[in-house]
RNA sequence: GCCGGGGUGGCGGAACGGUAGACGCACGGGACUUAAAAUCCCGGGACUUCGGUCGUAUGGGUUCGAAUCCCAUCCCCGGUACCA
């Protein structure tokens, strides 16, 4: 791919130097791992911040500019807080055990575990690329023994708990990856990280009992300082139901519990409904119906076998013939069954109130059933509802209960219930046990041997880890479906701890979802060996001050890692209750937008096309670009917008904005920017382009205005004459003084977008103080003290962003100890105050004047300047002033009238 | 549907209820150059009778003053999906 020049590769004049990355990244990069420059610091009374990023899976694709979205903006507060005097926890490591590697191997013909050591090391170089600040001595990596054997042995604490058990039962399948947990079932059924079609099995599998801790998962996130959206996803997947269990008794005799958030509209229930695999449906079934009934269920049964696709909304059912008894007034419900009703939630069967809930009433107008209003909207008339109604009002139709509200009502019917031991309150949960087996090789063993007599049986603390044995064919396929552990037979084949006779290990392994539930635990101490952490480390960094990373895992590893947290405590190994303290997700990085040649594409019918000229295509920002921002490879892939245009006779088609993917060969990686426009340019860049949790385009060119600007830094550093003239824009009563203030305002303004995390306007304001430092730098200023004062400390407020560039000049400043040691400047605001300001001078509400003043100026005098400007008198002239309306250092409003 | 987040120049985006468009990109003009690139300087919301007028998705409202607060509507993005 082609890229603009990178300014080191511009001729120059022999006695001038230019900034060039390409040499400056490398030095550093080796002499700061030399002097091991960034050892998180031994036990001090210093304050701590933990800075971590989501525990990232390598792959064999390395990372992206995407990935940096992430690593960038909390290197460049890690940054910051060491330099604040802060012992700083900023460790990486490996989340490297699943099914990418492994399917990997299982195409390459190598194993796993080479795999993972060369991705591995991949994603390290390329972070340091982007000049990373990690503690690489804290590297961790989850497929090896030392880590897993504390995952297994944290495996053992919740068994001893009975927060892990086996059960028997229906389970998402995905054909590649086994069985699957529920928070990793896609809405369109396919599976959440290859997308294939998924099928749900009888299986027996591992689980643990995360619903134990439903509410206080619940509950616990309100001191946490979290987005919104990631609070509300996890409210939303435990999904808490407060309402009645209700017992209705078939007519067989048999007793069918149903829970309901409406206890209040048990009088306008006119039917019941089963779900297909309700245990009751043979029992309630009248032999007439027998036919209809089965080849239902059998159809139902079906339809969750096939891939679920896209849910109709027609809601279908058959009467099986059969009625239950209303509890609370003893009329014959006839009894249904229809898929809508789900057998995992709930008793697995509902009593319908159509009138009061759009399912119900939805299938109640289709099979023609009774629709009996026992709530009365507004201004109800007692016709006939055309929709269901779901809102409040009085209870109507119900007995003694009339005129209740529905919040009374619901207190009232359901004692009212209790007290006949025909129900009672009830809480149910859409949030599922944790699935965890995974039938496949690369992943934690599940320590467990089961043994003919003794059952279960956990592998003692001593004997771990079990270790996951090598084995060569790793491919389910080959193995007649077996699982690669289940064809081990030496290792299978293991005599039972507790009797010792002979046992089979547990060939299932952990999810990878295990592994990352602890690792923020294991860096606080990452060497320690007789524990899985030492507990001293823990309470010294944990919890984590603040955790960044995708929000694709707003369910599934925050909700794990939360019930994990509090599964060691209670098990009394873990003093902690939350291990996130703030949490923040980044943006995506999409691919640029743009215009390219028509010649060199082959374009599809669907507004799509590839690159078929071998030399590739050249792509412009627009159509009147000068330059192309990039040369597209052969078969890169377009999503066109439709739009033509034409340059220089040459036919451009314009394509929009996608995601960065291999396949589209649009993804842009970290190595080929760093081996032109460098690291710096690269951070700087992704720090500029935008908020930081907002999905952006990446751009070439917006690269390549950060590489220009850190040339002119360089320049002006240096002392080097840029090719211009300088002039100044405003003539400075006392030049050094306005250099202290502005450097004092830059200074606050880059501490508190920081802090803010608002990296956008803090390299913006850097960005703005060079601007003015070329303006005002001329020979005479630079050869003073306050001169050098300014760039030292410029250069401080640039190192964490910059970081190479801004320790190559320090270095030729002057300086021998790394600026990445300097302390962080403070501000005074007494030489930030400015001395004038604009008056801005509204005339009822509107802009009229904007005088310069000093700040002290009070009202009277403001008053005086405004009424004595012409513009203003215009607009003034004639009225009454009625009231004056002054903000001190701001504006003045006239109002007139 | 529901839950979250957003709609501001040609583009990415700035803006404690108080100068809309910082900073950057692209573009235009100029300097330098044999020329180009690079670099440097200058200029860009729209209309305008040059007084102003209109401009932050749309329509209302609160306020001396609204991109910002409130109500309604439209559109875009992400998540979710028959949870009784």
């Amino acid at each position: 791919m082609r890229h603009l020049p990178a300014p080191g590769l511009l001729p120059r004049t022999a006695m001038t130097t230019e900034f060039r990355p390409t040499e400056i990244d490398p030095k550093w990069r080796a002499r700061w791992a030399e002097q091991d420059l960034y050892r998180t610091p031994e036990p001090s009374d210093r304050p701590t911040f933990y800075c971590l990023d989501f525990f990232p899976y390598p792959s064999g694709d390395g990372i992206s500019v995407g990935h940096l979205r992430n690593y960038v903006p909390t290197d460049v507060l890690s940054r910051v807080m060491r330099m604040r005097g802060y012992d700083v926890l900023h460790p990486m490591g490996w989340d490297a055990f699943g099914l990418p590697t492994e399917n990997a191997a299982i195409e390459t013909g190598r194993h796993p575990s080479d795999l993972t050591r060369e991705w591995s090391a991949n994603y390290k170089r390329q972070l340091d690329l982007a000049g990373g600040s990690y503690d690489w001595a804290r590297e961790i990596n989850s497929t090896h023994p030392e880590y897993y054997r504390w995952t297994q042995w944290m495996f053992l604490k919740l068994y001893e708990q009975g927060l892990a058990y086996r059960a028997t039962g229906l389970q998402w399948w995905c054909p590649i990856c086994g069985a699957l947990a529920n928070e990793e079932v896609n809405a369109d059924g396919t599976d959440w990280r290859d997308h294939t079609d998924i099928t749900q099995r009888e299986l027996t599998q591992w689980f643990f009992k995360i619903t134990d801790y439903a509410d206080q998962l619940i509950e616990d996130l309100e001191g946490l300082d979290w987005p919104d959206e990631t609070h509300a996803a996890q409210v939303n997947w435990i999904g808490r139901s407060d309402g009645a269990d209700v017992t209705f008794t078939a007519e067989t005799g048999d007793e069918i519990p149903v829970f309901t958030t409406r206890p209040d509209t048990l009088f306008g229930a006119t039917f019941m409904v089963l779900a297909p695999e309700h245990p009751l449906v043979g029992r309630v079934t009248t032999p007439d119906r027998a036919d209809e009934v089965q080849a239902y269920v059998a159809a139902a049964a079906r339809k969750a076998e096939l891939e679920r696709v896209a849910l109709d909304d027609d809601k279908t059912g058959v009467f099986t013939g059969g009625y239950a008894i209303n509890p609370v007034n003893g009329e014959r419900l006839p009894i249904w069954i229809a898929d809508y009703v789900l057998m995992s939630y709930g008793s697995g069967a509902i009593m319908a109130v159509p009138a009061h809930d759009e399912r119900d009433f939805d299938f109640a107008t289709r099979y023609g059933i009774e629709i009996r209003t026992v709530i009365a909207p507004p201004d109800w008339d007692g016709e006939a509802l055309s929709e269901a109604f779901v809102g409040d009002g009085p209870m109507v139709n119900s007995g003694q209960f009339d005129g209740l509200s529905v919040k009374d009502g619901v207190r009232a019917v359901t004692e009212w219930l209790r007290d006949r031991g025909k129900g009672d309150f009830a809480v149910n949960y859409k949030l599922r046990d944790w699935l965890i087996s995974r039938q496949r090789y690369w992943g934690t063993p599940i320590p467990i041997v089961h043994c003919d007599d003794c059952g279960e049986v956990p592998v003692p603390e001593d004997q771990l880890p079990v270790l996951l044995p090598y084995v060569e064919q790793i491919d389910p396929q080959k193995l007649g479906g077996r699982s690669p552990l289940e064809a081990a037979d030496d290792w299978v084949n293991a005599p039972c701890p507790d009797c010792g006779m002979p046992g089979r290990r547990e060939t299932d392994t952990l999810g990878g979802f295990a592994c990352s539930s602890w690792y923020f635990l294991r860096f606080c101490s990452p060497d320690e060996h007789e524990n899985a952490f030492d507990s001293n480390a823990v309470r010294r960094w944990m919890p984590v001050d603040l955790y960044v990373g995708g929000a694709e895992h707003s369910v599934m590893h925050l909700l794990y890692a939360r019930f994990w947290t509090k599964a060691l405590r209670d098990a009394g190994v873990l003093d902690l209750t939350e291990p996130f303290q703030a949490l923040r997700h980044q943006g995506l990085m999409l691919a640029q937008p743009g215009w390219v040649e028509e010649s060199a594409l082959r374009i599809d019918s669907q507004g799509g096309a590839r690159v078929a000229d071998p030399d590739g295509a050249d792509a412009f920002d627009n159509p009147e670009a000068a330059q192309p921002f990039r040369r597209y490879p052969l078969e890169a892939r377009f999503e066109l917008t439709g739009k033509r245009a034409q340059r220089n006779g040459q036919a451009l088609v314009e394509f929009r904005i996608t995601k960065m993917s291999k396949s589209w060969r649009n993804v842009v990686i970290p190595d080929e920017v760093a081996a032109t426009a460098g690291g710096d340019a690269l951070r700087c860049f992704i720090l500029f382009m935008g908020p930081f949790d907002r999905t952006l385009p990446w751009s070439d060119l917006g690269l390549a205005g950060v590489s220009r600007w850190l040339s002119r830094v360089w320049n002006i550093v240096l002392g080097q004459e840029m090719g211009g003239t300088r002039r100044r824009r405003a003539a400075y009563a006392d030049v050094q003084v306005e250099l202290q203030r502005r450097l004092h305002q830059t200074i606050r303004r880059v501490s508190n977008d920081i802090d803010a995390l608002k990296f956008n306007t803090m390299v913006a304001a850097l960005m703005e103080f060079t601007n003015f430092l070329i303006e005002v730098g001329d020979d005479d200023l630079r050869a003073t003290p306050a001169w050098k004062r300014t760039i030292d400390t410029f250069l401080i407020l640039l190192a964490p962003s910059a970081v190479f560039m801004a320790e190559e000049l320090w270095e030729r400043t002057g300086h021998s100890q790394s600026i990445h040691l300097q302390p962080w400047p403070e501000w005074d605001e007494a030489l930030a105050a400015d001395e004038t300001f604009t008056l801005v001078v509204q005339v009822n509400g509107r802009v009229r004047d904007r005088i310069e003043a000093p700040v002290a100026t009070d009202e009277a005098s403001a008053q005086s300047l405004a009424l004595a400007s012409p513009r203003v008198q215009t607009h003034t002239n004639g009225k009454q002033l009625r009231k004056v309306i002054y903000r001190q250092g701001r504006l003045i409003n006239l109002v007139v009238g």
